[in-house]
DNA sequence: ATATTGCGTAACTTTGAAGTTACAAATGTA
DNA sequence: TACATTTGTAACTTCAAAGTTACGCAATAT
C-alpha cells in the first residue's frame, strides 16, 4: 500500500514522471531498462520510480536482484476523482440552464 | 481562447491554484475578492489566475475595472483526456484477464 | 480635477525540485 | 572467492517557480 504524504497532483507535474507512466502501459521494465528509455542518468529514474510508488502510481515487484515496475491504479483514482468533482459542476449549471429555459418555456 | 503553451499538469500542481478553482465552483469572482479568501498578497492571486487563464482553467470578463473570473471547461478537458488514456489501459487489462479465464474454462 | 479603487507587472529574494557524480549494499555468476 | 550486475542514497549544483514590495495605469467616484 503507498504511503500518499506526496501531492499526487505534484507527482505527476513533471513530465519525465508521466513519460515513464506512459511507457509502463507497454509492459513491465526494471529500473534499468527504465532508464534506457530516457536520456537521463539511473539514480535520477531511481528515485522518480520512488516518488511515483509512494503516490501509489507505480507497483514494485522484486525479483532478485532486479526491480519489476508496473502501473498501479491508487494514484490515477486521486486525480479522476478531481476531475470528475468539476465534472459535477459543469453538469450542474447545465441542468439550471434548462430548468431556467423550461419555466420560460411555460410562462 | 486559451494559448495553452502551459503544461496544464504543471498549472494545477499548485494547491493555491487548486483552491481557486474550487472557490469558483462556489461563484465568480473578481481579482480582489479571490485574494481575500487566501492569506497571500493580491499581486501573487493575479499571476496564479494569468497562468489559470492561459492554460484553459479560468475565463476573464471584465466589467469597468473589475475582473470577474470564472471556470472554463478547456484545461480541465485535458486532465480528463490523460485519464481516459489510463483508464483504457486498465480495462484492456480487465478484458485480457476475461479472455484468459474463458480460454480455461473452455479446455 | 482630484482622489480612490482594481489590476498588472517589473525587480528581487527565497526555496525546493530535479538533475548530476560517487559510493555502498545486495544479489547472481564464473 | 572474486567479480559483475542492479539498485538505493548521500552530497552537491543548478534553475525555475512562488512569493514579496514598489510602481504605474485605467476606470470610477467625489
Amino acid at each position: 500500500m503507498a504511503t500518499p504524504n506526496l501531492d499526487v497532483f505534484q507527482v505527476i507535474a513533471d513530465p519525465s514522471r508521466r513519460q515513464i507512466l506512459q511507457l509502463l502501459t507497454k509492459d513491465s521494465y526494471n529500473i534499468n531498462s527504465i532508464s534506457e528509455n530516457f536520456e537521463m542518468s539511473r539514480p535520477a529514474i531511481s528515485k522518480h520510480i520512488k516518488i511515483l510508488q509512494t503516490a501509489g502510481f507505480v507497483s514494485i515487484q522484486v525479483i532478485g536482484k532486479e526491480h519489476y515496475c508496473m502501473l498501479n491504479q491508487e494514484g490515477f483514482s486521486k486525480i479522476r476523482n478531481w476531475i470528475n468533482h468539476f465534472d459535477k459542476f459543469w453538469n450542474n449549471k447545465l441542468k439550471n440552464l434548462e430548468t431556467v429555459l423550461k419555466n420560460k418555456a411555460k410562462s
